[in-house]
DNA sequence: TAAATATCGCTATTGACATACCGATATAAA
DNA sequence: TTTATATCGGTATGTCAATAGCGATATTTA
């Protein structure tokens, strides 16, 4: 039963706490800077404000074996989250929409962590196209496919206006990407296989506004 | 007991309700330009790609009764989830941390749908001082607290490198602030009664490369 | 060497959201 | 007027994650 969990996992990691593992490993990686050799559960949870039991299991799912009064391993937890993640490779992306948004991004200087590198930009407009912006070249849509599939590229970052959304879904898709990460508000419709995450400033603002409007 | 939905709702909206509600907003927008005058839980589901039950319970859920067989009142459930999400009465904010994404912020024009506008910006560096983006002034973080208050802002959006989040954060509280906006990396520590919404790439990068990366 | 203690790891319970089912009712058609 | 039907409204079930509790074990200290 415990062998089981070190050599493979039969299991999925639940989605809520790969959401947390950038938390982690942050702190991880803090600790591991300030010397630290062992990671304890209950000093990451602490450090976070997360519940004891919470960061546990969380650490726990990492299938890296830890020792009581110890803790775990501090680089081989960093390196089982990190795979986990799918950060220890480094991953090509294309970006689509070179707006105000996507002109961010490209400049966002935070993605290095997640060994994650933009790769190409693509803009229907002719006024931007040809263009170099955070030292990545702005390509017209028509050279999509053949860029992504020379580039190996297996995730693409939507930030165009909510109308040309799904046709460039569509496109990203038929040249064989794998992960979209979506910062327009349409839902979008992909094949199975294809796995879409949203990033909604609305959806997010949502929550925000519902509860300091204090009507409820 | 229909009464009681109808006056007061003594229950809250569950948080992806309220999450769903801006997709279904635009949803109701789009039938009402097209001239409905009655929104079907069932088209909507359709339009959406969403689960039917679902719908129907989401827009049961903001109150206004709908007829069978010609589903609810398009203008009232307008108003009601408009209503619900905050977004009837116009909302001041301001932005702490004029960077890429914090300039891609003060240029992002989809804010109006929201009627969220943000009334004054903030930075620390003094090259940034004293200069108008996208039509808002930037002000030295000395001049937070007064111009906070003076707006009468509620919610405060933290666009910083991660160093910096908390302290932002304290600022932001400590000038009356009720909601944050968290663009940051770094898990905000705020007391009671100050709403958090995080908006953190890395957690929704890291769903995405997991699945990608193919290890589960 | 032996006892005390802190931490891991497993199992059970709770709670919340999503889903499924069914009755009620207003509209439309015959 | 009567029947058929589509949609709303409520209840019940299932599933997944968060929480709680408890036993196992390695380290530390006396």
């Amino acid at each position: 039963m415990n062998e089981k969990n070190q050599l493979a996992r039969p299991f999925a990691l639940p989605v809520p706490t790969i959401r947390r593992y950038p938390v982690y490993l942050r702190c991880i990686n803090e600790m591991i800077a300030a010397g630290e050799t062992h990671i304890s559960s209950a000093v990451v949870a602490e450090r976070l404000g997360l519940d004891p039991v919470l960061a546990r299991k969380d650490l726990a799912m990492a299938g890296v074996p830890g020792k009581p009064r110890r803790g775990y391993p501090a680089a081989e937890l960093q390196a089982a989250i990190t795979a986990a993640l799918g950060w220890d490779d480094s991953t090509n992306a294309v970006l689509v929409g070179v707006g105000s948004l996507g002109n961010a991004l490209l400049g966002y200087s935070g993605f290095k962590e997640q060994n994650l590198s933009i790769a190409a930009a693509f803009d229907a407009s002719p006024r931007i196209v040809g263009r170099t912006m955070h030292g990545v070249r702005v390509h017209p849509m028509e050279d999509l496919p053949r860029l992504v599939k020379r580039l190996k590229t297996r995730l693409g970052i939507i930030t165009v206006p909510n109308a040309a959304g799904q046709s460039c879904a569509d496109r990203l898709v038929a040249a064989g990407i794998r992960g979209i990460w979506n910062f327009t508000s349409v839902r979008l419709a992909v094949p199975d296989g294809v796995i879409v995450q949203n990033v909604d400033l609305a959806q997010s603002l949502a929550v925000l506004s519902h509860a300091i409007s204090g009507r409820h």
